[in-house]
DNA sequence: GTAAACCTGTACCTTTTGTTACAGGTCAGA
DNA sequence: TCTGACCTGTAACAAAAGGTACAGGTTTAC
């Protein structure tokens, strides 16, 4: 099957000339590990549509870093969606962390698509929701909750994600996920390894 | 001018069957100060655009609050335009700051229009762009400013949407604008007095 | 096989933020 | 004018989080 077709059926694309116009516009590219799909300050010119693979989009500072989420098959950064829609520089970061697979769109169709297509308008809209909600819960989780729980809960829903009970991050990773350091993350660590709720192991952590 | 006619020239509605549209759908009501607009872990059956007057929207945890985001006229809070789109509960609460006069529109009318009217459908998205982008603000703030500096911006900020430069805000509502406590607030002012930035009064702030 | 790069653990200290407790000021309404 | 509700200031303390420093482990690439 090819990209466009997984793409049309996770969209639940029916309309031909949609389809038609994504082949037409789109352009399948695979990208290896580490490459920046979207970069601070720059203009986005392209919405990318991951195919197959993961992409990390964060927000940087000076000399921390936080997570604001990962892009999966068969998802689209909402951020260059919201891009696309103004031409405007991002304000976050976006790269692959393994090879990823991507149909890129130039921006111009996304908005126009939107009121041409029910089915493009499901999706653009439906990413922006899930988004925003996505993008809340982490913002209340920051605003409330200290990072040992944080930490936890992160830990938790990469097992889930990874239907795995073993995390293979090294505590600098998680660090830079959560916007703070390694030491701390280290120390938290321990402690749960002290209660019996984690083992730990050389780059991998094991929830019990 | 009605409050339908505020509404089409604020958001551009020319097209003249979304303006019948709305103005059958719509309900125009005042609702005193002090009300509730959308309650958490409430259905959102409205979406409520202001038209004039003030709501404050924010999330709260047990025993602390957060603030979200301000809508004036002429806006909408994105996270009812967001409900509208999948029937949902709400996870965030939103009360009138003062007398404010909304139009209600049934929840189901909103994403059909927005395939429907051009006019419609870039309000939407708009609204949901500029929503993101301000919460990705506010995430980025929490995550990498001290309160210190979160307390002088949002003075700042506020003054700036004022049109003045004093701040008619006791510290506890500074406080739970900030998701902090009152005495952190009053030490931070105490600070910035003594440092010549602020001039301290009963339940209001001068910024110098 | 060895160096360089990265990982982990931990002790100690500092800064930041929150908590408790209390004293006194301001204001609106009875 | 008195009262109760709310506001402000501040000291002393506690908890949370971050920073520094260092010792030693693991891995990868040459």
């Amino acid at each position: 099957m090819t990209e466009f077709n997984l793409l049309f059926n996770a969209l639940a694309i029916t309309e031909e000339h949609l389809k038609e116009d994504i082949q037409r516009t789109g352009v399948v590219q695979t990208v290896p590990k580490n490459s920046f799909i979207v970069e601070q300050h720059k203009y986005i010119k392209w919405l990318a549509l991951v195919i197959s693979g993961k992409v990390r989009v964060w927000q940087e500072n000076e000399d921390r870093q936080i997570l604001l989420y990962y892009v999966h098959p068969i998802q689209t950064c909402v951020l260059s969606l919201s891009a696309t829609f103004r031409d405007c520089k991002s304000i976050i970061n976006a790269k692959t962390e393994e090879e990823t697979t991507i149909i890129k769109i130039p921006v111009r169709y996304v908005s126009e698509w939107s009121f041409k297509y029910k089915s493009w308008n499901r999706f653009t809209t439906h990413s922006f929701i899930m988004s925003y909600e996505d993008l809340l819960h982490s913002y209340k989780n920051l605003a409330f909750n200290k990072i040992d729980k944080r930490l936890l809960d992160y830990l938790r829903s990469f097992a889930q994600k990874n239907n795995s009970q073993s995390i293979d991050l090294s505590h600098n990773q998680l660090a830079k996920e959560l916007g703070t350091t390694r030491e701390v993350v280290s120390k938290i660590l321990k402690q749960y390894e002290l209660s019996g709720i984690v083992k730990l192991k050389f780059k991998q952590i094991e929830l019990l």
